[in-house]
RNA sequence: GCCCCCAUGGUGUAGCGGUUAGCACGCGAGCCUUUCACGCUCGUAGGGGGGGUUCGAGUCCCCCUGGGGGUACCA
């Protein structure tokens, strides 16, 4: 099988865009003979700037969804689209009319429902000529079959006054000029699909197989849009998601495997991925299960992939030791740094935390106390030591560990919220560490400083 | 307006005429735990409405309702 994606390029590639790429490369990386193709829609002039194809690449390949051969851009294709229509003009399938929207109103108001039909006129918009009789049926593999009658069909318009091609007629050829066998893309091409096969009846040519993909909503039903969050994989990425994280979930947003499987390998999904068991009702983009499908990668991710793609994001380095003892903890990327920032930056300033943890004389006491204990630990600067000495803190005053602990983690961090505490304080090593608690209770000490 | 499509908990889905309607996210409770998480246990919540067909319907048919898409010399 051969297949084809076609984003446009508005800068941002969609995630229902996405969704419909990931569903072509799985089908064609599925399968040993098959290929794919990755066509522009570039003849928008306004929106398909260099820049904003290049975004659309650049978010595919973060997505790690390739494809065979060069990109095809449509407006490249300019003169093998007048051919087509020269020819078809020729063959007596298409004629030349002036017809407006106003022509076309005026039409069906004096005929009833019906499809616009115009006559020749040797200049104008060239429209495809439709027949009265029968109907177009389009064969879908995860929708079935419906039936759209051709008297209800206008004569198409497939090429503008100035010669230039109609999306229709452009992909159509494309497509057949590709040797595209299986048509993947999102349900709003359904109700146009019977005008293009009514194109390559005109050319005489086979139908391809068709799929179209229910679309994506927001949480309010709408179309998935910026206001809903994340609309777009560059969003998702600058997020802290992982490109196999999003895929697995954009694969299961639509589709289900059986009753009980949520996580996939790639290979998994490109062994079982079928567009007959895509689901036929658009569905909503869920990012909190997106987060914890994500936060399940992330744990599993080794340490220096990890690390490389904290540091990526955050465009600092030295982070492998912080991301070691966070990766637990996060279930994005972008969780890192104002969990393990501290490390780096100082403690955060989080009045609130400072004033309820450290506020009583009780804490401040038990800093001191844990402040001598980890001073008392030459030498052995690591986990057991420092669990040891702190506990030792536990028993000698009689505190609760979280009287203890949370007093030191708000030293250290600023912040209520951190690595493990044993795990933190080794990491921060001893001279950092007691600097750090002698701020914290100087600054205690003296309330409004 | 007209045409087409869709309809299982809040969300994504499984089911394919006979099930206590399964799984996952979320949410709630508990356990674990040095905070937060993770993990584990239990729980919460579902086939839009009305007609048929059938011994039996979420599953098949029709109508309604709701939602979506299309209806451009846009893509």
């Amino acid at each position: 099988m051969r297949l084809r994606f076609a984003p446009s390029p508005t800068g941002a590639l969609h995630i229902g865009g996405a969704r419909t790429a990931l569903y072509n490369w799985l089908l064609a990386r599925g399968q040993p003979d098959s290929s794919l193709v990755l066509r522009i829609e570039d003849t928008d002039r306004e929106r398909s700037t260099p820049e904003n194809v290049g975004q659309i690449l650049e978010a595919l390949e973060w997505l790690e969804i390739d494809w065979d051969g060069d990109p095809v851009f449509q407006s490249e294709r300019a003169d093998r689209h007048a051919e087509v229509v020269e020819q078809l003009i020729a063959g007596g399938h298409a004629y030349r009319s002036t017809a407006g929207p106003d022509e076309v109103k005026a039409f069906k108001a004096e005929h009833g429902n019906r499809g616009f039909r115009g006559s020749d006129e040797g200049t104008g918009a060239v429209r495809l000529r439709i027949p009265d009789e029968g109907a177009t049926v389009v064969r879908d593999v995860i929708r079935g079959e419906s039936s759209f009658e051709n008297a209800l069909l206008d004569d198409l318009v497939i090429a503008r006054a100035d010669g230039t091609p109609v999306y229709h007629l452009a992909v159509v050829v494309d497509d057949l000029d590709a040797g595209i066998t299986h048509v993947v893309r999102g349900a709003d091409h359904y109700s146009n699909t019977p005008k293009q096969l009514r194109i390559l009846k005109a050319l005489g040519a086979p139908e391809p197989v068709y799929g179209h993909v229910p679309l994506l909503h927001g949480p309010d039903g709408k179309k998935l849009s910026k206001r809903h969050g994340a609309a777009s994989v560059q969003e998702l990425r600058d997020a802290g998601y992982l490109p196999a994280a999003v895929r697995n979930y954009l694969a299961l947003l639509g589709w289900g495997y059986d009753d009980t499987t949520t996580f996939f390998s790639t290979e998994e999904l490109k062994a079982k991925f079928s567009l007959e068991r895509v689901s036929r009702n658009p569905a909503i983009f869920d990012e909190q299960k997106l987060r914890h499908i994500n936060g399940r990668y992330l744990r599993e991710l080794p340490l220096d992939e990890l690390t490389a793609r904290l540091e990526a994001l955050t465009g600092r380095s030295g982070l492998r030791d912080a991301a070691a003892i966070s990766q637990e903890k996060i279930s994005t990327l972008a969780e890192f740094w104002p969990l393990a920032g501290f490390f780096f930056d100082g403690p955060v300033d989080d009045p609130k935390a400072r004033e309820k943890i450290l506020g009583s004389k009780r804490a401040l006491g038990a800093l001191r106390e844990a402040r001598d204990a980890l001073a008392g630990l030459d030498g052995a600067w690591d986990e057991p030591s420092i669990e040891a000495a702190l506990g030792g803190v536990l028993e000698a005053g009689g505190y609760k560990p979280r009287e203890v602990f949370q007093p030191v983690r708000v030293a250290l961090a600023g912040t209520t919220v951190s690595p493990g505490i044993f795990e933190t304080v080794a990491l921060m090593g001893r001279d950092e560490t007691l600097h750090r608690i002698d701020t914290a209770v100087r600054r205690s000490d003296r309330p409004g400083d």
